[in-house]
RNA sequence: CGGGCUGUGGCUCAGCUUGGUAGAGCGCCUGGUUCGGGACCAGGAGGCCGUGGGUUCAAAUCCCACCAGCCCGACCA
């Protein structure tokens, strides 16, 4: 153990103590985001920006690769259009924001005043099953027009209760997908096809295990039949829903009158899905990896991989410096890693070093390299990882570190997910009596709920009275119901037969 | 949207009970010493104390209303 002194965290509280106020603190402290003064909704900042653009750039070439285009549809919902699905409509009424006014007019006391009132309120998208199927009932004429694999990137609004940066905002950023086919079949592989990209953008790019299944009745999308779902397993041991992919049936093309003559010559409503990944990934990103000294970022998705770090200790030596560092940003910005050029950042601002350094390692950068005088007589660098001890660095020659970055960076990438995987396996249990399963998620210390056991695997029998219950008691709900052939048994709660094994959890 | 708490320089807060028109630390700016590490010294900028009204000779401080935020519930990507 070391001395109290060398134990200061960047961050505080550290995230055994308080793990919420630990997650706000970092986003903060790496500048990811920061509330605004608009009720519920965040600022992003540049780096946190950066890291959905290279979030929204890989999905979007992923989405491509499986033939589908993007195109752009309204932000605002006719209440009409978004009326015509029942349960739809019920599920999403009381969050959303409804426009019902244009014009602003300056009223006796000088103030600006809505004047003029709209026939027909919009509603500020919440999601855009509606409007987009307005558009596909004009497009679809027949079983030749099929499938629509379209998908949008854009703002929507939920006016939810109680915002949290990245997890829950009023205002958030995602990517919807939309899609017609001509069959059930056709509809039900296609949402299962983005299940899987989205579990393998998760684990590939974002280096986050996660769940994947189908969600309980009682938790699935307004208007589904089916909603698929990825769910992670953050460092509070909580569910975190990162993605989710619906096989709406005819719901909504029924709704939308989205029909077309069959091979058959007869009239048939389209079977469509939906499917969206949000800027809640951010948080979910850094929830998984984050460590008390702020964010770690997993190489793919870091808007700056490496930076370089000048030592300028004295005036003389500062110029040639400075020319080694650019020389070295060249060379690594000639290399690849995944699939695209290196970022490589050298931080030339007139800061302490330490400062700077302290920054960078709350930003999360995977890979810090330090340049001095001391260096230059050396043709060596200092590389620090940040998925390693902050005040470990290794000396390597300049022609080694530039040889072997895209090596170290991957090798950055596979520890995170590591480490996340089995930190999510160490907290997964079998679970097998009511009992045990009570224990499993009773906190272990009553001012720190947020501890407790983390995913349980245990039997159900789909009796929603079951999961009322222990919502009720525990807050714990069904995450995902795995897909495929289970292991049959009892259910814990009722002994009734079982066909398979739920994952339980709390949740964000 | 219900219950509790809180609104004081960019941030965290003290002052309010016992009214007399503002303080600290951090951050920021300047100069210097440092600097392979979030350093130190000196000087400096920055606040109509959430908003509106009331009581009073006098309100950050007392009273009322409103607004906003936090925590706990219900809801959610």
């Amino acid at each position: 153990m070391s001395t109290p002194a060398a134990q200061k965290t960047a961050i505080s509280p550290r995230r055994e103590e308080d793990f919420p106020e630990w997650y706000q603190q970092v986003v903060r402290a790496a500048e990811l985001a920061e509330p605004s003064d608009v009720r519920g909704c965040m600022v992003i900042r540049p780096w946190g920006y950066g890291i959905w653009e290279n979030m929204q750039r890989q999905l979007d070439t992923m989405f491509r690769a499986t033939g589908h285009r993007n195109a752009y549809f309204p932000l605002f919902i006719p209440l009409s259009y978004f009326a015509k699905e029942a349960e739809h409509v019920e599920g999403f009424a009381k969050e959303c924001a409804v426009v019902t006014h244009t014009r602003l007019e300056v009223d006796a006391e000088g103030k600006m005043k809505p004047a003029s009132a709209l026939t027909e309120p919009l509603v500020i998208r919440p999601t855009s099953e509606t409007i987009i199927g307005a558009s596909y009932a004009k497009w679809v004429q027949s079983y030749r027009d099929l499938p629509v694999l379209i998908n949008q990137w854009a703002n929507v609004v939920r006016w939810e209760m109680r915002p949290r940066l990245f997890l829950r905002t009023t205002e958030f950023l995602w990517q919807e997908g939309h899609t017609v086919h001509e069959t059930e079949a056709q509809a039900r592989a296609e949402a299962m096809l983005i299940l899987e990209i989205y579990e393998r953008f998760t684990r590939e790019h974002l280096a986050v295990p996660v769940f994947t299944g189908a969600k309980s009745e009682s938790e699935r999308f307004p208007g589904a039949v089916q909603t698929l779902t990825i769910e992670a397993m953050v460092q509070d041991r909580k569910a975190i829903q990162a993605g989710t992919s619906h096989f709406l049936g005819q719901n909504f093309s029924r709704a939308s009158g989205i029909q077309f003559q069959n091979r058959e010559g007869k009239q048939e409503f389209g079977w469509t899905t939906s499917w969206g990944m949000t800027t809640r990934m951010v948080g979910t990103m850094v929830m998984a990896h984050g460590d008390d000294d702020g964010v770690i970022l997993p190489p793919r998705v870091a808007p700056t991989q490496i930076v370089i770090l000048p030592i300028t200790p004295k005036e003389d030596t500062r110029a040639r410096v400075l020319e080694a560092c650019d020389a070295l940003a060249l060379q690594l910005r000639g290399k690849h890693f995944a699939d695209s050029a290196i970022e490589v950042e050298v931080d030339r601002r007139d800061l302490g070093g330490g400062v700077k350094n302290w920054e960078w390692i709350k930003k999360g950068v995977p890979i810090r390299v330090e340049i001095g005088p001391r260096d230059l007589e050396k043709n060596s660098v200092e590389v620090s990882r940040r998925d390693q001890a902050i005040k470990s660095k290794e000396s390597m020659s300049i022609q080694e570190f530039a040889a072997g970055a895209p090596e170290i960076l991957m090798s950055i990438q596979q520890n995170l997910y590591d480490r996340a995987k089995k930190f999510q396996e160490a907290n997964t249990r079998v679970i097998e009596s009511k009992k045990e399963f009570y224990d499993f998620f009773t906190a272990r210390n009553a001012n720190k709920p947020e501890i407790h056991g983390g995913f349980a695997l245990a039997h159900w029998n789909g009796s929603h009275e079951v999961e009322e219950q222990i919502k009720n008691d525990l807050k714990v709900t069904i995450r995902v119901i795995p897909l495929g052939d289970g292991e049959p048994g009892h259910c814990i709660f009722t002994g009734a037969p079982s066909r398979q094994r739920v994952v339980w959890a709390k949740s964000y």
